[in-house]
RNA sequence: GUGGAUGUAGCUCAGUAGGUUAGAGCACCUGAUUGUGGUUCAGGGGGUCGAGGGUUCAAAUCCCUUCAUCCACCCCA
């Protein structure tokens, strides 16, 4: 049996590296001039944390999706599900609260839901998070919208699809829950099986049934965002009014729904056709209750993810082009067995300022430009008996062929101009 | 949890009315080329045909089981 990775993992390979280094960068810039900090935290957590997060709602669905396992010390441990809980413990653990108000914290990293995989979904996968904590205003909401918005288009994507709805107060969500019971119950016999089962726990995802009959039965009927209460309806609007005057594009979703109850008021969803069923970039939405629900203060909060191997999936689909590996400036070959000492050596030297590399054997020139050429090299630099009788090196540009005599100790002088070029023939 | 498709060399894939030593391209190694790379040419190494069982004189090929991958359903914090 040859060895496998686990069902739903995956290695980053060396050549998928530079799109990673680009998108952490690019969230670093993006999200830190706007004063968000990088937090990193843990990737296991307390069962309770992410437990406690879910709510008693907790959907058996979504727990049994959870790798939960118990260490030696008989602690119940979870490979978090998502980044959120864990922040949000540290944040009331480290007494964040006391820190200036908001605090803004930004995150990436794995997390880990036992489901089956398909296009876009794996069982290690990776998000990145931003969470703006301790702001209840209509301006939270629509400056974390808007910083996913900047960073999509940072990114290089342009043809996502932004869809901003409000779930409403709990009153509200409540009464929507209630209404639809009230409305559907009579037709429950031509509702889909699926649909049956979510009319009795969370009626509210009826509305986003896949099933033709489902979605003809609730087309006439009102959406959360028909029902919600006046405080709730004046923040929606004053979100979507600085959103407008920031000239960032939304569809307004009327029918957007959340799978759990801390969710409240705004809720947005990011989406990117043509990367399969699972369209969805991302998403996110406030959460006033949660932090509380954590056993912590009282504090507001709101936030989203971004799911990465989705967004790598989509700048794919866009053809947006990313930076490739680093490749040396040169590359030494070894031309007897003295010279592969010495070149070792001379790597060491060079590697103060350079990119350099060696073969760590001793190499014809034939074999050794080979070995030049495919490490992607600008320079190969040569040396055997000949070259030390002169105290020096053969300096080959590999894309022009040109090449000249160097003496050793003036080889670093001659390269640094060509570093910063890294194309230019050696003079 | 459910359904469909697919598993043959490091990679991408041919190869089934069952029939000798299982093939190609790319990649890798050697040589042409013992002081000059990329191109070219010649040669070479590399396979439990995903795994286990069954049918048969004979299985990559047919049957059963199982595992994995992909896509979709379900679900989606």
């Amino acid at each position: 049996m040859r060895p496998q990775a686990p069902k739903g993992t995956y290695d980053v390979l060396p050549d998928d590296q530079p799109r990673w280094r680009h998108l952490t960068d690019t969230v670093r810039r993006v999200l830190g001039r706007a004063g968000a900090q990088e937090l990193t935290t843990p990737i296991i957590e307390h069962a309770e944390v992410f437990e406690k997060a879910v709510g008693d709602a907790a959907d058996l669905v979504v727990q049994k999706e959870m790798y939960t396992f118990e260490d030696r010390g008989g602690r119940r441990l979870t490979l978090r599900p998502e980044l959120t809980a864990g922040v949000l413990r540290a944040f009331i653990e480290r007494g964040m609260h006391t820190w200036p108000s908001p605090v803004k914290l930004w995150s990436a990293g794995p997390a880990f839901r036992a489901e089956n995989v398909q296009r876009g979904r794996y069982r290690q996968f990776h998000q990145v998070n931003l969470e703006i904590v301790g702001a209840d205003g209509a301006l939270a909401d629509a400056e974390a919208i808007a910083l996913m918005a900047d960073l999509l288009r940072e990114l290089g994507l342009r043809t996502t699809v932004l869809k901003v709805g409000s779930v409403g107060d709990p009153d509200d969500r409540a009464r929507y829950n209630a209404y639809l019971r009230d409305a559907l119950a009579p037709h429950e016999a031509r509702l889909s099986p699926a649909s049956r089962e979510r009319l009795r726990l969370n009626p509210m995802r009826v509305l986003d049934s896949k099933d033709d009959g489902d979605q003809a039965l609730v087309a006439p009927l009102q959406r959360p965002l028909d029902l919600l209460g006046d405080d709730a309806r004046a923040h929606f609007d004053a979100v979507l009014s600085h959103l407008r005057d920031w000239g960032i594009d939304v569809d307004v979703d009327p029918a957007i729904v959340r799978g759990l109850d801390y969710y409240r008021r705004t809720a947005f969803e990011v989406h990117y056709t043509g990367i399969g069923a699972q369209s969805a970039l991302g998403g996110g939405g406030r959460y006033d209750g949660l932090v509380r629900q954590l056993g912590g203060p009282d504090v507001p909060g709101i936030g989203w993810a971004l799911g990465v191997e989705r967004l790598f999936d989509a700048l794919a689909e866009e053809g947006v082009t990313l930076p490739e590996r680093g490749r040396p400036l040169v590359y030494l070959v070894a031309l007897d067995e003295i010279a592969v000492g010495e070149m070792a050596d001379l790597a060491r030297r060079l590697r103060g300022e350079f990119h350099v590399e060696h073969g760590y054997v001793k190499r014809n020139p034939t074999k050794g430009l080979r070995d030049a050429d495919r490490s992607g090299a600008t320079y190969a630099v040569l040396r055997g008996d000949r070259e030390r009788r002169a105290d020096g090196v053969v300096v080959k540009h590999l894309a022009s062929g040109d090449q000249v005599d160097v003496a050793t100790e003036l080889l670093a002088d001659r390269l640094r101009p060509a570093h910063t070029t890294q194309n230019a023939a050696i003079r």
